[in-house]
DNA sequence: CGACACCTTGAAGAGGTTCAAGAAATGTGG
DNA sequence: CCACATTTCTTGAACCTCTTCAAGGTGTCG
């Protein structure tokens, strides 16, 4: 590995309102500037760190697109997350002082390593901060309840469908479309992701275009019939009871 | 609700090394005392909080058995975890100000009432608090990631059999038995936790019965073979591929 | 003791997986 | 820039696991 790195400051990023806290004085501002060691590039297919490598920092992503995976030595599989700018990465490291999973770019990335215990450091001087690391922590924890109701109640359409609107979703928060997207990751991903096989991913996404509610070219994807995908995962009459 | 309170202090609390940091000074331990506003007890059957609820505070177990569950309007209903003595719930309520999930006592709890604002304070004063808390979160953030690969890869047999170890093993780190245990839950909550029917739950365990794996009296389980429960669940051979 | 909640078991059926083959896209090296 | 290798995606058919529906048994609590 070799980290290509840039010094910077948050004060003048972009993307501040979707990883900092909002409305500092300019003090706390300053403070904030300490947070972000240097950025480091990670190419498509490297990891920006791996199971059971120690932990020191936490990630917020800057560009690029991230998966998060478990893999167990007896040959297990799962794609925890994917995460996208604005994003951070690296909470599950805290508890075991190591990672417990891998986080693998799906195109070339840059992210602002936060060593944490400057965050920790700063958050005691700084509340905002301090709220708002333990906001993105809850954040993560409700975000995988989700998942856990998706993975336990849904049928194969429903997770797709589920999962194509949170992406989306997203993405529309970052200023692209609210219908199109294209997605960074393969079948295979996105199946380990929503407890599927890829067959039955793409067989599903078939489905859909069948349907008319979308049109898939290979990665490329467009939305035509948002509240059917709602009324998907929303309808009661669907559920596996 | 009619909350029975009682004012307590964590400093001679027997539950200490399960739930707050370790090695601390006597000043930093005094300053702990402070967390905890009162004690609550919930009776079986009702909730501690409930979906929507305003989030105020994380709640200690002391003891008593719960269960968080997701309720979603059109009827889906998810068990995302189980939690007993010496465990900290409510950290979903951090992100929205707003608890997501139903927290239900399985038997008669008690917990310690922890205001998050004073928690908070208190964090930025005591190292080791911030810090421990923050390892609280990751730890249930790390907890998720397991369930996901249990209800993204596992088979009925492998999840109920890891379903199983880990509540032993829990128990045993509180000085239960390692390899009998009376489960609080029902048949329907083992099988929303781990994403199936309850009937499937209940020829799961009639299975493991024939295996001699274990014995099953009701919610009365005594595990024979736990090597075997641990060659099921880590078998490559096993899994769906 | 009777009502109710909980658990077990059987049989039929559905949804997703597995295996297999071929097509489409992507990347690589000459 | 093209030919070839590789990865990714699609689709079909058979199979298997889990679900659904149904009925009866067991335990518990007022």
């Amino acid at each position: 590995m070799n980290p290509q790195t840039i010094k910077v400051a948050c004060s003048n990023c972009n993307l501040r309102e979707l990883c900092m806290p909002v409305g500092l004085s300019d003090h706390d501002l300053n403070r904030l500037d300490d947070l972000v060691a240097v950025r480091r590039k990670v190419k498509r297919g490297e990891t920006l760190f791996t199971n059971g490598e120690k932990f020191t920092s936490l990630y917020a992503i800057r560009t690029g697109f991230f998966k998060t995976c478990l893999a167990t030595e007896d040959g297990r599989d799962q794609v925890t997350g994917f995460q996208m700018a604005g994003e951070v990465i690296g909470l599950d490291g805290i508890v075991n002082d190591q990672h417990s999973c891998d986080a693998v770019a799906l195109e070339d990335a840059e992210v602002c390593v936060m060593p944490f215990d400057r965050i920790e450091e700063i958050s005691r001087e700084v509340m905002a901060l301090q709220h708002h690391v333990h906001k993105i922590m809850s954040r993560e924890i409700v975000r995988e309840h989700g998942v856990m109701l998706l993975l336990g109640s849904m049928r194969a359409e429903e997770r797709l469908a589920a999962f194509l609107l949170n992406l989306v979703q997203r993405l529309h928060a970052r200023g692209f479309s609210q219908s199109e997207l294209v997605l960074r990751m393969t079948r295979e991903e996105i199946g380990s992701y929503l407890g599927l096989k890829l067959e039955t991913v793409s067989r599903t996404f078939s489905k859909f275009v069948e349907d008319g509610t979308v049109e898939v070219k290979q990665r490329h994807v467009r939305i035509l019939d948002t509240e059917g995908l709602q009324r998907l995962v929303n309808n009661p009459n669907n559920h596996c009871h």
